[in-house]
DNA sequence: GCGCCGTCAATTTG
DNA sequence: CCAAATTGACGGCG
């Protein structure tokens, strides 16, 4: 499923945005309507891309005749930079070096050769990661340990006897029995990748994929017998199947997971070789050092259950374990480890934890990089018995972790803190919540001028489109109740959890509408309510204007819907919308690469393609040109975070179905949101645009 | 000395 | 508030 988009690619700081006129906003009224046009804040005439190779004569694409040309893998024609992987070889990094999810710089791998995306023999799903590149900061320190449990690396696969679980002993407890390893042929769904950062995001897909579907079928059975920890079920399973990344413990950074990545769920710190403990906080292993072998701590979890201090971002008051109000903790296991740390000056990686405010009762973990132990002493806790503190210090120049959070909520409490607001709403009043516009990369004023709308223009009236089917439920639609017509044309379940997160990728999802008797709190509302997350429209270094959050955001959220006027497809024939940077456009029949819903072979489930399904493409193209929401402001990326997903809620005619955006991965707060455009070859006079987002999978082109 | 168990600590989650 | 749940450390035994 790919589809194209042009957008603004133009590298921002060239010097050219210099002829940026800054004369031309003026300020509005604010009062609101339903509809409103912006001022125009440019002139129109800017952030039309002139593209070109880097030093060389301009792109040009020489066009395959005919409208379907088969597969951009095997073209008859070759445009100057032929297929997206030539281009990527031959093309030099543009831009900045790729930033970390929360904007700061991170490491680039220097091999900067073709990855080839293979599918794994099976069982060897996952690669974890091998030391080579492992990085030792307690001189000689080796990470294995005699006394842990050595995990084999990649090479030396052990591969356990079928059905043989760790308790396959007497004891066995019943339900272990139904956890066997996917058989060989059973299970080819994860690619094997080099790179340790897409190995790590596919084992969190996987994770909250299986995780969404257990809750569902929970939720659907009344909680009778149902699976009560979705989160430790889906855990099992990946680990009975190895589905990990970075088996065996390390110190210092862990490949693939970067500063400011956050989690849902202490399994997956467990299933990335972040912090192994399923629920203890400490974690330490034992490691040679020139003077022997000893246990150090490696890792930490903050999660707000022991008397930490949190105090200056740079600092943390880590309370020992073990002890309770009636007992002593003493000075073993994970104190004793943090003991030596503290001796050996040894790495610890610190995972703090953050108030889900989305979603009361939840907790958010936040990778916030690597501290040191400063001291250590005994005090007296609140009941009067002994616990162990340890000082922790953040190490100098590591991206921004945990300040980012702390920053984000001295906004909320003091929004004229905030620095580089051009706007306080771009919507202005439109939106349920309203949309920021900042710049705080130059003096551009904003984008060019749109008219901000927040529903779909269709080329025919909205009563002319066959109505939907509409259910009979009272107040809200339920799980498992067999007589919800809605439920039934979304294939016996409801796509939504009752905390609003999509479970899986449909060829197309029917949402309750107009004419169903429940109420507008119906689960199977979700999309048509609008957004509910704060956004913010920013000035990106060199890719224009782009989209962010200030909220953290967890797989399967809704994010929102691409808006704009309902065009012909555009093709050979539309000289019109080549010129149109705005499109929202199916570009392909299916995409590999995304499928969101992957592994329901793992409990057992048949293997669904959800990415196209026996529906055709899209026989129409969006353009948010003239008007649009926030989404017209989601760029281009070949690792993107965002998905779209097809859903009907005022209409039955699947001609013309919602475009949808919704989070592919837990997306920390002010990461950019983008999702994948697509490679249209062959279509028109089209041309594709440079890529610079700077994945170590891009594809070197877009559009 | 090695590997296989069984037990235990830890504490998250609903 | 409490119970159920899981991994890995640890220690004993063969």
């Amino acid at each position: 499923m790919e589809f194209r988009k042009a957008h603004i690619g133009v590298a921002m700081d060239s010097g050219q945005s210099n002829h940026t006129p800054n004369s031309t906003r003026e300020s509005e009224p604010l009062d609101v309507q339903p509809l409103r046009t912006l001022a125009p804040m440019f002139p129109s005439s800017y952030g039309v891309n002139t593209f070109s190779v880097p030093g060389g004569a301009p792109f040009i694409y020489v066009t395959p005749s005919g409208p379907n040309f088969p597969s951009p893998t095997a073209p008859t024609h070759l445009p100057p930079f032929a297929t997206p992987q030539q281009a990527s070889t031959m093309r030099p990094r543009v831009g900045q070096p790729p930033a970390s999810a929360n904007g700061a710089p991170q490491s680039v791998n220097s091999n900067g050769s073709v990855r080839h995306t293979t599918y794994a023999t099976p069982l060897a799903t996952v690669i974890p990661v091998d030391d080579d590149s492992e990085p030792i900061t307690g001189g000689h320190t080796t990470a294995s340990g005699r006394q842990t449990k050595q995990p084999m690396h990649s090479s030396s696969h052990k591969i356990r006897k079928s059905g043989t679980g760790s308790s396959a002993g007497s004891k066995a407890k019943p339900s272990k029995k139904r956890l066997q390893r996917i058989r060989n042929n059973d299970f080819a769904l994860v690619p094997s990748c080099q790179d340790p950062r897409e190995s790590v995001e596919i084992v969190l897909m996987t994770f909250d994929a299986l995780r969404r579907r257990l809750l569902q079928q929970d939720e659907s059975k009344e909680g009778k017998d149902g699976n009560r920890r979705p989160d430790l079920k889906a855990g099992t399973v990946l680990m009975t199947n190895d589905l990990r990344a970075n088996m065996g413990k390390r110190i210092g950074a862990v490949p693939g997971v970067e500063i400011g990545d956050i989690f849902y769920f202490r399994m997956e710190l467990c299933l990335v070789g972040l912090h192994a403990p399923s629920m203890g906080g400490i974690d330490y292993m034992t490691s040679t050092f020139e003077n022997g072998d000893d246990t150090v701590a490696i890792s930490v979890v903050s999660a707000g259950g022991y008397e930490n201090e949190e105090g200056d971002v740079d600092e943390l008051i880590y309370s020992g374990q073990g002890g309770n109000t009636n007992v002593d903790q003493k000075l073993e296991r994970g104190n004793l480890a943090l003991e030596r740390s503290l001796h050996r000056s040894i790495d610890i990686r610190v995972i703090r934890s953050a108030k889900d405010y989305t979603c009361p009762t939840g907790k958010i973990y936040i990778y916030d990089g690597l501290y040191k132990v400063q001291e250590s002493w005994v005090e007296k806790g609140k009941t009067g018995f002994n616990v162990f503190k340890y000082k922790l210090l953040r190490k100098p120049d590591q991206p921004v972790g945990i300040a980012t959070w702390k920053k984000i909520q001295k906004w909320k409490d003091n929004p004229g803190s905030r620095g580089g607001i051009i706007l306080r709403d771009i919507s202005l009043g439109i939106e349920n919540i309203p949309v920021c516009l900042v710049n705080e990369v130059d003096n551009e004023k904003g984008p060019s001028h749109f008219e901000y709308v927040t529903k779909v223009k269709y080329l025919k009236p909205l009563s002319s489109l066959k109505p939907l089917e509409c259910c009979k439920c009272l107040t809200v639609c339920l799980p498992g109740d067999g007589s919800c017509t809605c439920a039934h044309a979304n294939g016996g379940n409801l796509p939504y959890s009752s905390s609003g997160f999509l479970v899986s990728r449909k060829p197309i999802i029917y949402e309750c509408g107009a004419t169903c008797s429940c109420s507008i709190n119906c689960r199977n509302r979700l999309t048509q309510k609008g957004i509910t997350i704060q956004f913010e429209v920013f000035k990106t270094p060199n890719k224009g204007w782009g989209l962010r959050s200030l909220d953290p955001i967890r797989a399967g959220t809704f994010i929102c819907e691409y808006t704009g006027e309902l065009v012909e497809k555009v093709g050979l024939d539309n000289e019109d919308a080549e010129d149109d940077d705005y499109i929202f456009q199916e570009a392909g029949a299916d995409d590999k690469a995304l499928k969101w819903n992957y592994g329901p072979e793992l409990l057992g489930e048949p293997s669904v393609d959800s990415s196209n399904g026996s529906r055709g493409p899209l026989p129409f193209s969006i353009s948010a040109n003239k008007m649009g929401n926030i989404s017209r402001f989601i760029n281009h990326s070949c690792s993107p975070n965002v998905f779209w997903q097809q859903v009907l809620h005022d209409h039955s005619d699947e001609g013309n179905p919602h475009i949808m955006f919704f989070a592919i991965k837990h997306i920390p707060p002010m990461a950019e949101l983008t999702y994948d455009y697509g490679l249209n070859i062959g279509v028109g006079s089209h041309m594709p645009k440079q890529c610079l987002c700077g994945s170590p999978k891009c594809r070197g082109l877009f559009g």
